[in-house]
DNA sequence: TTTTAATGTGTATTTTTAACACATTATTGC
DNA sequence: GCAATAATGTGTTAAAAATACACATTAAAA
């Protein structure tokens, strides 16, 4: 039989079919501390990348689909379990992992920091400033630029940001969100009003409290709106 | 050792790290022909989805790059080997190839219908209206959905679609292939005026010819401009 | 030569985006 | 208590982009 009528519709796979290929996850896991965009990164314990940050992943297990392995990694990691995560690419250079062939399916999280909390007895995990980073283990810091690229693209349409705030938070706080992400200074009047008018969020008639200065009023995302639209994308 | 310590930095992968995972990648190749948009597919011959249609794929191999592997698929396909591929996303449920677990990576392509006339020796192989087809072997319709609504996000701001049309084509044609995309219709002087005011094209002072009507002028792509945006890409 | 069916062009309207300044309020420091 | 501080909160105007829309021109076909 030739080689090209095996093309996509390999009836039956052989031994042989299951090349020495393994398949991982990697989650660019997002939060916002301090003004920052931070991503949550491990330190690197395999000998040809010593020392250098990576992102969390892990082998995806042979029953289990992707989208359940990186919640898996999300859940151990940070104790989260209902978190935005959405995948990216796919990196699957031959010699991009130096113990193997190794091909990894990415995806971007937004988690509120705060929210959790990690053990950081171990200080081998850790919130990075994401502007600090400029280099890690493998292709990881390609992969991290991939997903900041798709996260900067992604809110300009979609309420997603709300993933990294608190539940409840005032309008500078969203501001500074997007231009934490966007990396730009954004004009205030104009940023209200454009989310004013997106009916994305409701006010809670509540005040910011232990702030040095006038309190800004709470606000919370408006979930009800978009409901319809998450059970479409799940 | 804790399952949790092998996280992300897996110092070497043992045999049994190497599941029985295949990886394969499947290509939505779209063409455009006779107004229509259509893709390249081929007739299924497992049992569970006989006489179905299905995407152009294939295994990806140990020493193969997934980029490569796609290349593969479409040169040996269409002949074809300067050809825009995207990568989209890779659909990894448990059991969405009967013959075991098969984890794909999807890719669109476009092509040129008219520049490779496939050896249609076998009819099992043909170009089919996107919109007629309403199902298909395994998630393939799924995989064409997504590939479709990517593509349709990606014409609205780079120049992608000249890649389905010959090397001189008219205006008439170029906005021909945009309504059959984007599935509308488009107002004719709007669509020249922001194409004039793009810069992507260039006018060859030429007119079409065999048309049963006043021939329109002919432009070609203005692939100069973008030089340098392709080498960033790849 | 008339009819047909397409190409080719410009302007007015609406919508969206961007630029911009000052009064208000709670806290802090004196 | 009062002044100074540092943030919140609000509207208008100008520029740019997107949309709606009609008629003359050209080559082929009848």
């Amino acid at each position: 039989m030739k080689q090209i009528s095996r093309f996509s519709h390999f009836g039956e796979l052989s031994d042989k079919d299951y090349f020495r290929i393994a398949l991982s996850v990697d989650c660019v896991i997002f939060g916002f501390e301090d003004g920052e965009l931070k991503v949550l990164v491990i330190k690197c314990n395999i000998k040809e990348y010593k020392g250098m940050w990576s992102l969390l992943g892990d082998l995806v297990r042979p029953d289990e689909d992707l989208d359940s392995a990186s919640y898996r990694i999300l859940k151990d990691r940070t104790g989260l379990d209902d978190v935005y995560l959405e995948q990216v690419q796919t990196f699957g250079k031959v010699n991009r992992h130096p113990a193997g062939r190794v091909i990894t399916t990415t995806y971007f999280s937004l988690v509120n920091i705060k929210d959790h909390q990690l053990k950081l007895s171990d200080n081998e995990l850790h919130w990075h400033p994401v502007k600090e980073i400029t280099e890690m283990a493998f292709d990881h810091k390609n992969i991290l630029d991939t997903c900041l690229e798709r996260l900067r693209e992604k809110i300009q349409d979609h309420p997603v940001v709300f993933n990294l705030l608190p539940k409840k938070f005032s309008l500078r706080e969203l501001q500074s969100v997007y231009e934490a992400v966007l990396n730009c200074e954004l004009d205030r009047r104009n940023f209200r009003k454009k989310f004013f008018m997106m009916d994305w969020l409701i006010d809670l008639n509540e005040l910011e409290e232990d702030v040095p200065h006038r309190p800004g009023k709470l606000y919370k995302f408006n979930a009800a709106k978009f409901a319809k639209k998450a059970k479409k994308v799940s």
